[in-house]
DNA sequence: AAGAATTAGTTACCTAGGTAACGTTACCTA
DNA sequence: TAGGTAACGTTACCTAGGTAACTAATTCTT
């Protein structure tokens, strides 16, 4: 019975994902942030002056969506894309200063949420769960179809 | 150095899932199926005559993106939208004779892609992760926010 | 140095998901 | 039975992701 549909990975990582990101977006809308908003600031905070093509390897996506996300984000006055003196075609990113300090209360918000949501599982549980999405992940991410 | 975000299992929940489905819906391009629709597919196949409504709460998505994923469907010629004779407001859902033989075929390509995104863990592991998956979507299905 | 090829980012168009508001139909209740 | 309420499905509008095609700028080649 592992293959019915109902216990198919593929289906469950669809189902878990979509659920936990409404559950975030919910939990976020005082603060109008959306989950792949959040993933973003995280990224961006450890690399200040990236640009956005190399943002879009970084995060494995691909660059128009990427850059449709920065501009929202940018519209909110959450970031900064700086185009870079010595090459034209290039945009530099920077988190504006206002968005600084609000990152910690959204930190807060974020990881009681996770915790919430993964409220079945014990630490020893989400530890071996985090490994092997790490091992998927990594899989999928050396692949060029 | 648990907490570091890129062991955040939101994230890696995120992108996870991101990943798969872009590897789905390339292998699934010339079949012209998308991953959510091989979703609605499945539970179709095994809930023929199901409303709308009802199909909404067994996938737990909002009514608004079904009936357009429907519609959607519905256009390729792969289902039905039959309105009840007794209740005027009721549409039941039937697959279409054209589209239950290459159900065979799409569910081939289909788990051999999920076998090959899950290349990376073995069968027990493969057993865990899924268990554990279910853990998490049972918390987030009984959550009414 | 001129032309070709590459790179950075954007735009247009597609699917997918969410919320809110809506018309139609059915039901319930006073 | 008439009027209010609830249910079913759709539409409009939002974010998010993908591909393809495009412009502008840079680099490579000859």
């Amino acid at each position: 019975m592992e293959d019915n549909f109902e216990n198919n990975i593929g289906f469950l990582l669809h189902d878990v994902t979509r659920l936990m990101k409404r559950l975030f977006d919910k939990r976020m809308s005082t603060l109008n942030l959306t989950r792949s908003q959040w993933w973003v600031l995280n990224f961006l905070y450890f690399n200040e002056g990236i640009n956005q093509s190399d943002f879009s390897i970084l995060l494995d996506i691909e660059k128009a969506p990427l850059s449709r996300l920065l501009l929202r984000m940018e519209k909110k006055g959450w970031l900064e894309r700086r185009s870079d003196r010595r090459d034209k075609r290039i945009k530099n990113l920077f988190l504006s200063k206002t968005i600084k300090p609000v990152i910690m209360d959204m930190r807060d918000v974020a990881n009681l949420t996770r915790e919430e949501a993964l409220s079945g599982l014990n630490k020893k549980e989400q530890s071996i769960l985090r490994d092997n999405l790490k091992k998927i992940k990594k899989t999928l991410s050396k692949m060029d179809f």
